[in-house]
DNA sequence: TGATGTTTGTGCCCAATTTCACAACAGTAA
DNA sequence: TTACTGTTGTGAAATTGGGCACAAACATCA
């Protein structure tokens, strides 16, 4: 179980949501090609990703949604809230807190910073901006694991490592910017131009 | 050329993003171990990347900064300022207008729509939020290729269906839904809770 | 009970991708 | 010229991931 790849993880968020979906149109029980239906991934796809965790389906049944979500939630370690940090009360901070998606898939943001004097002591949404100098201080309370960097990508290795003194051991990366950290500090960058940049390449000459 | 893989094409865009940040610094020539330290992607993979598209470099020297940049670009299509529509003028349509470094890599989103009454003929920055309805009409004359989804999941697919009646060939999908579009349309999906979940995997317990 | 139809879990093979390793090339210096 | 250092481009090996296909498990119904 502990070799488990990459894509495996990324599909099973997916299948996750697919579940919540189901659960509340009062679907009880699934087969694996409801779920390609669902998802649009291959059903074999779906036994095998979930065969790296144990059994989870009755032969010429299926799967229990409930059990299935609740087990996929277990696994993705968000059965219970997951507090977040975040860090950066810019244009794209501000969407984030608004984005009640994270909530309802169990990703609590629970502290914003930033370093604007402008800023901080303002409220975003029901949340008030905290200096960033704080950061480590709030969170030995909070005990957050994960840390959302929404700042420029001048500061973001900065944010970083300061998230990290902080006890943060997962890291959202929205900033175009490579970070360097400790082997057990986990990293996901996300690209908006890189996303385009992919799609530009397969259009043709404009 | 005609099989290029998928990541290749991801990490052609980071290549470029540090060749921006190089040649900003009055570097002119890097090896594809400068390349390595700048962006941690592997100098073999850089090079065996590369080589999808013919010869860039001169054995014992490295590559040329600027041509290579300008080559990137040229494959990526974005020599030229690529015309991006957007559709969902809400939270995260408006962190994206107000995002620089799209406009930086050569990403214009030249128009933003919505449906919502109240928003349409507002201003978002500089640009003025028009009605979806006049979506193709207005891409007659813009002949934009690309599209991004920022609507609620629920409308996501209604509006991707409109996007393509309007001539577009490549869509950005913010929304948690799959879209079902045409063959010769590319679609790419960015979900952050998808993100956050790979990450929590990896806490331990909490 | 047995026959029939579903659906799972997984061994196995194939395709895609990454990494290695090295010949070929370019410069430099004696 | 030769020797030496540095660096590319690319076949070939290694690794990783995806999907088929089938035995085993379960339900249903006569
Ligand atoms: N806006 C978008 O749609 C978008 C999309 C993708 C990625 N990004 C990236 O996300 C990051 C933020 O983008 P944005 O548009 O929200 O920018 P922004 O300028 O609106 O916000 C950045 C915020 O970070 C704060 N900040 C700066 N340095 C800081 C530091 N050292 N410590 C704490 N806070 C600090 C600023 O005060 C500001 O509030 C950037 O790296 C950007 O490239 C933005
Ligand atoms: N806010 C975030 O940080 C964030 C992050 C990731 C993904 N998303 C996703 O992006 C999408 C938008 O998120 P948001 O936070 O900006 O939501 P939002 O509610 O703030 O904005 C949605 C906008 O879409 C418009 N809209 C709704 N139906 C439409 C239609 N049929 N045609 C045209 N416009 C329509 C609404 O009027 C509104 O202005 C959602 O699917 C969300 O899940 C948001």
């Amino acid at each position: 179980m502990n070799k488990v790849p990459i894509p495996t993880l990324e599909r099973l968020a997916t299948y996750l949501t697919a579940l919540i979906e189901l659960n509340c149109r009062k679907i009880d029980t699934v087969s694996s090609s409801d779920i390609e239906q669902a998802t649009g991934i291959n059903a074999a796809q779906f036994r095998k990703d979930l065969s790296y965790f144990g059994e989870f389906g009755r032969p010429g049944i299926g799967y229990d949604v409930e059990e299935l979500k609740a087990r996929l939630a277990r696994i993705l370690k968000v059965e219970q809230a997951q507090r977040v940090l975040l860090v950066g009360a810019g244009n794209l901070g501000s969407a984030l807190i608004g984005f009640p998606v994270l909530k309802a898939q169990n990703f609590h943001i629970v502290a914003v910073f930033d370093n604007n004097y402008n800023k901080i002591g303002r409220k975003l949404w029901d949340l008030e901006i905290r200096d960033i100098a704080e950061l480590a201080e709030v969170n030995t309370e909070l005990q957050a694991q994960i840390g959302i960097i929404a700042v420029p990508a001048t500061a973001a290795q900065q944010v970083a490592c300061k998230l990290v003194e902080a006890g943060v051991k997962a890291i959202l990366n929205f900033a175009p910017a490579i970070l360097r950290l400790p082997e057990d500090v986990v990293v996901r960058n996300v690209d908006f131009g890189q996303e385009l940049a992919v799609l530009a390449f397969h259009l043709t000459e404009s």
